[in-house]
RNA sequence: GCCGUCGUGGCUUAGCGGUAUAGCGGCUGAUUCGUAAUCAGCAGGUCGGGGGUUCAAGUCCCCCCGACGGCUCCA
């Protein structure tokens, strides 16, 4: 059955003429009129002949929530064969409609528009984006209920076809584990996973109740990393120098790696001609929406990932089966999604974050998947790197029920990788352009997933863009194509790093950035001012970011202070230090709340530990004054 | 996009019909100090923007903007 449901402030009716079909009615029925109203305009289609009762009693539970959502106690049932190629018998469909009044009748004024009549009708709809919407009935069994909702857009945004096919997509939840079953996710025991629950709950069940703001936020203000930047869109973040420095440290980090991973770094625009042939095509399979923006004559869109820009020059390459897998990375900053206002909080979700993205080309699904294989284990180790481990994040595995049939080996060697359960969805039909994709979703303080590394074995692309390869005997060949993303967006990990150290503090715990990302590594603070020429040519030994407060304050506040930015290792400098030439060194990582970690060491100690500790790690000097006395402060 | 809550100096906030509280921060001065807030003084606000009601509006009403929460949606 089809149900196309209309808010309205009025709907009135006319009958004009007969069809062979027509109901026999009375004469008040050749007319009516109500108002303020949810029209229920109706296709019952030859499905429904296989159990009316059912289509009934789904119909009317439809059209009940919609009714309760848009507060109106008042229903037109309106009979309007229009809304399917595939109708069923009048006589059935008449069955029906009656079936759905009485049933509706208890608890709402129901009105019926006769069935069969050439009517003239007129409705003013309300127009609110739950004022229009189309529900599609199917039974149970042969084609499991799927309701589909596409809410009919009054303005022209762009949405595209990807994102309404979401709707639609039928999937099936599975819990896999590590002995390679599938489990059923109802009757399987999460107990023992409370973050996997959550995770699941989250993707599943989608109850978000939440009843205080991310504890991300007030932490991106606090350590001046971020703030909202009311002069931008929502979603559009500003960075004070901080905040911009982990990011760099960050972008560095995934780049670093990605180039040992053999990844060429390219730069591509940000925006694009959005009726050039290939991208529209390509616009229609990604579930994202876009900003457009004019240029001259020509309708450009923002890119939401660095796809575009990398597979057209995939396209004009001269690539060999020699230089296979090919790898190309760029860090976009930005990429662009116009997410719906209400889903953007903080560093989570934001419409211009940055993305590392990698495309590999493959010769063929084997070489695919060892790839695919390969960067799944790539993104375990950088998340590791930055701070996320394992247990912070939930893995979910998603892919074609064709692909699985023909790799489950793959499949459960993931779940054995992260030694824990995974959450399983899979589809009967190839909605997207991926056959395979895993996603690491972070599970923050308030029990909202996000993913974070992603990878997806694509093929669709290499068609659609007409990349291809010179196979060894000389035939050009299609490649299979990864995406990667090895991180997740930068700032998403920043959200994720500031939820994390917010849960911890919550256990109890000292919160801080690693190492390697934190803005200030040492603080030095001379216990007075003629402290300050030592404790100056003391920092001037540091090899890392230093600074010293040489603010007028008593040295309890300093530390406090130092303590209030998460900074790693505090050094108070006084008559002590300057006789005996060892320093004192509060340490955070082995702090507990209200009991500081003390330790003795000379310099030089200290030096080599912060090198050990940051091994491996990108570097970048301190983008502040090194005295505290020299900074503004930022809000 | 819809519903709800909120929006007072840089930050946090009191006031909820009679032109505005306090703390932090800033500035000035004193203090030269040993690990979670040294003392004193000064400056800084047409109470998110616009419109309306009233003799009188942060305070009541309407519209807009923004943040947060819910719905919806989603890497």
């Amino acid at each position: 059955m089809q149900l196309l449901l209309i808010h309205s402030d009025y709907i009135e009716y006319q009958t004009k003429k007969q069809t062979p079909v027509a109901e026999k009615i009375e004469e008040s029925l050749k007319s009516g009129r109500l108002e303020e109203a949810l029209t229920a305009f109706t296709a019952v289609e030859s499905v429904d002949e296989l159990n009316p009762e059912e289509a009934i009693e789904k119909a009317v539970s439809e059209i009940e929530k919609v009714a309760a959502q848009v507060k109106t106690d008042r229903i037109m049932l309106y009979p309007y064969a229009h809304l399917s190629s595939d109708l069923s018998s009048p006589k059935v469909a008449v069955e029906v409609l009656k079936g759905i009044e009485k049933a509706l009748s208890g608890k709402f004024e129901v009105k019926r528009a006769p069935f069969g009549w050439y009517k003239a009708f007129t409705v003013s709809c309300k127009g609110h984006p739950l004022s229009e919407l189309s529900r599609s009935i199917r039974p149970e069994g042969t084609a499991k209920a799927v309701c589909k909702t596409v809410a009919v857009e009054e303005k022209e945004e762009v949405v595209s076809e990807a994102l309404k096919a979401e709707g639609t997509a039928r999937s099936y939840w599975r819990i896999l584990t590590l002995d390679g079953e599938l489990h059923e996710v109802e009757s399987f025991d999460l107990t023992p996973y409370p973050k996997l629950q959550k995770f699941v709950n989250y993707e599943m069940s989608k109850s978000r109740a939440v009843e205080r703001a991310p504890p991300h936020v007030e932490l991106m203000r606090r350590l001046e990393l971020a703030d909202y930047e009311p002069g931008s869109d929502s979603g559009n973040m500003r960075y004070y120098p901080k905040g911009r420095l982990v990011k760099s440290l960050l972008e560095n980090y995934v780049l670093d790696v990605a180039t040992d991973f053999g990844a060429m770094e390219v730069e591509t625009p940000i925006m694009y001609d959005m009726n050039h042939p290939t991208l529209k095509k390509y616009l229609d399979r990604f579930p994202a929406r876009q900003y457009s923006i004019e240029s001259d004559k020509r309708q450009m869109f923002l890119r939401f990932a660095a796809c575009f820009g990398q597979f057209l020059m995939n396209h004009d390459m001269t690539i060999s089966y020699k230089n296979l897998p090919l790898r190309m990375i760029e860090m976009t900053r930005y990429s662009f999604r116009k997410e719906q206002r209400g889903e953007l909080v903080g560093l989570r979700r934001l419409r211009a974050f940055t993305m590392p993205d990698m495309h590999t080309l493959c010769e063929d699904m084997d070489q695919a998947v060892n790839q695919f294989k390969q960067q799944y284990d790539l993104c375990i180790d950088v998340l590791e790197n930055m701070g996320i481990h394992v247990d912070d994040y939930e893995v979910a595995i998603r892919f074609t029920r064709d692909f699985y049939e023909s790799n489950k080996d793959l499949v459960i060697s993931m779940a054995k990788t992260v030694n824990k359960p995974v959450l399983v969805e899979m589809w009967d039909t190839r909605f997207f352009y991926f056959v395979l994709k895993f996603e690491f979703n972070f599970v923050d303080a308030l029990d909202k997933a996000s993913a974070l590394s992603t990878v997806q074995i694509d093929v669709e692309n290499a068609e659609r863009y007409d990349i291809s390869y010179a196979s060894a005997d000389g035939k050009l060949e299609r490649p299979t194509v990864l995406h990667c993303s090895p991180s997740g967006a930068i700032e998403r990990c920043i959200y994720a790093l500031l939820e994390k150290a917010a849960m911890e503090t919550e256990e109890g715990k000292v919160p801080m950035l690693p190492l390697w990302l934190s803005p200030t590594q040492v603080r030095v603070v001379p216990v007075s001012e003629k402290h300050l020429s030592f404790a100056e040519e003391f920092s001037k030994k540091m090899d890392c970011r230093v600074d010293v407060d040489d603010r007028d304050l008593s040295i309890g506040k300093k530390v406090r202070e130092a303590g209030r930015e998460w900074v790693p290792y505090v050094v108070v400098i006084g008559d002590k230090e300057i006789e005996e030439g060892t320093i004192n060194v509060t340490v955070r990582s082995e702090s507990e709340q209200n009991k500081p970690k003390k330790v003795q060491m000379t310099p030089e100690e200290l030096n080599t530990r912060i090198k050990e500790e940051t091994a491996g790690k990108p570097y970048r000097k301190l983008p502040l004054a090194k005295y505290l006395s020299a900074r503004p402060k930022f809000f």
